[in-house]
DNA sequence: GATGAATGAGCATTCATTCAT
DNA sequence: AATGAATGAATGCTCATTCAT
């Protein structure tokens, strides 16, 4: 009936997408770039409107934050009924990180401007590496079960490996997100980097 | 007469001091968190100051932008000359970029967030590839070189191969920067991609 | 069903609460630094419902002001069954003020607050007027007593008389509420303030 | 030459004014009611110019408090070159009061306000606190000289004393003030309570 | 009677930039 | 070369108020 009333929606739906849109600018401006009213108006309400739901801005960074953590745990979470060998896994690790890069770019970018952040605000810094230390852990069982499983070579030693491949991973999504690549120009980068590392961790493959 | 009376420097020597304190600055609080107020501060002049020598933001960061390069250049483009093996070259890119990481750490800060306005500043973006497609240049040089000495595995396919490489020396930089790591973390990183790295490209290491 | 529910009470009883809670808050914070948000928050109800009942910040404010005349009244029109000398109605009234300033000092701070509102609202200013000049009639009148019974000096000049005394009142009202005094010192003052006046009034006194 | 450039005046002089203008709309509408875009709009200069000289609200209110103290003072301290009595010196007390309402109305505005900012603002208690000891111990030695020169009775008790005449002079400057009265009607009641005072201190006068 | 969501108008403050000196 | 004073354009945020439910 009213042309200028907005559509009033349930808090928890109209969150979701102010985050949402939130999320994209800062994709595309950067963390400071950020700026309420262009989320608003976007988002197509009021200034005041963003406030109530969040009330400051620091609050909207958290919440896509948040959201952005959550995305990653939903693609390293899947359900995987069937055992693999610690190969299998090691190969996932990078088809995730590539179906990853193809499916939420945003997500990178949003992960990188955290990291940088987090060399400023502490609070940042220690989600940062709690996310590491799990992601450190998770790598760290795939190459113990890699040499309990005789695939991988004795003599690996697991913390340098460790911290090569998550430079590595790093690296990829860094380079990938960061260099406006092709997605051919990125699956080979992959392909690459996959094949050296299986290469240097399993046995007979020199 | 005046006791606080400001030395009245060269206009080249302000500059170079300006751009300093600024470069310090961004490395601290990042592009955006670069204030004018604050460089002019910290280098003991006025805010006019630091307009007359800036004309603009973009001057300055365009001026500290400019500087990095040149930091970049003077470690690569140091004089080498004996003659060496590609895979010498190729250790020795290793050894520059360690040395870079510990010698001007501020430098990477200042290249990530390059990277990242690269994403929105055109030309940032532009001067960005340049560098990229130099460095490119580089390490496809290396490559060939080492397969023309029979050194290098001869079906290595160069584009992948370099694209990996760059994919890896940033992640090492990322890595490393972003992650307030210790030296002797760092240095097992760098080792152990640069053993994988000679593993995969250089014959009779398998 | 719900724990939490509400209590739905009577508009009257609800609006009583609410200007209860206002009067409070302006003696905390003064009238401008009263806050709809706020009185919700401590009526706890909603910042809707606070609008429901009073429509606006004014609406809420009159009726805080409402109220504080009616409590001056409770205390001034107390059943005084006993014809009393005018020289008993005058302590009578130093003594309703010491009372008055120990069982409702907000009052006083709402009604100082009001007079300096009365500078700038013309409402508030023609309230002010009235309730100002009814108490002027009242001192007028115990003056004319005085003098018809012939215990007060002949040469009183009504007028400038009362001027002064509601003057002395007023200060007696202000010294002690803004100055956060020890009831002692309120009661000395109060004291001298009456011995004073009487001694100015009242014949044989000198 | 130009039209708009405002003429560019030295810091102090633009600090003057500013202080002014602010005094004048605090007189006007309170410190709450103080507006940084009010005041810059009446001095004829740009917001930020505002914020330049007073980088924050709390500043530009601290400056006027200052310059109202300053006021205070000079009226004061004014220099007495011939010795008086005790009972001039009261009713001199009377005549600077009635001279500072006459030229200074704005200053009773906004010391008033002060001392309802006191209630909340234990920076403004504080400067509050000091003015009246000091006024105090400025009283106490007029009465106590009174005193000593066989002027005043002998029985009276200095501190209620001191009390009384602070709350007196309080209820002058606060019943004139915010009750908008003609001078003939203030000037009545302070001869009025000048003479109940002296009458009440100064011997041989009832 | 009560409320959650939404809003418009307004506010202090920041910041890069300008200009006369 | 250097600066103090000044400015315009934002920006995040507050607050009384509205409205459909």
């Amino acid at each position: 009936m009213r042309l200028k009333r907005k559509a009033r929606l349930a808090a928890t739906e109209r969150r979701q997408q102010l985050v949402s849109v939130a999320m994209r600018q800062i994709a595309e401006r950067g963390f400071e770039g950020l700026r309420f009213q262009e989320v608003a108006k976007e988002a197509g309400v009021n200034n005041a409107t963003l406030c109530y739901h969040f009330p400051t801005k620091e609050a909207l960074i958290q919440a896509v934050v948040g959201q952005s953590m959550e995305e990653l745990k939903k693609t390293r979470h899947r359900p995987k009924g069937i055992p693999t060998t610690a190969r299998e896994e090691l190969r996932e690790e990078f088809q995730d990180l590539r179906k990853l890069l193809r499916m939420q770019p945003n997500l990178f970018i949003v992960l990188i401007e955290l990291s940088i952040r987090g060399l400023r605000d502490p609070v940042i810094s220690k989600m940062d590496a709690n996310r590491e230390s799990f992601w450190r852990e998770h790598l760290s069982g795939i190459i113990r079960r890699g040499m309990e499983q005789h695939l991988f070579h004795a003599g690996i030693r697991v913390e340098p490996a460790v911290g090569a491949l998550m430079a590595q991973f790093k690296g990829i999504g860094y380079h990938a997100t960061l260099g406006k690549r092709k997605w051919r120009e990125v699956d080979e980068t992959i392909a690459e980097i996959a094949s050296q590392v299986e290469h240097w961790f399993v046995c007979g493959t020199g």
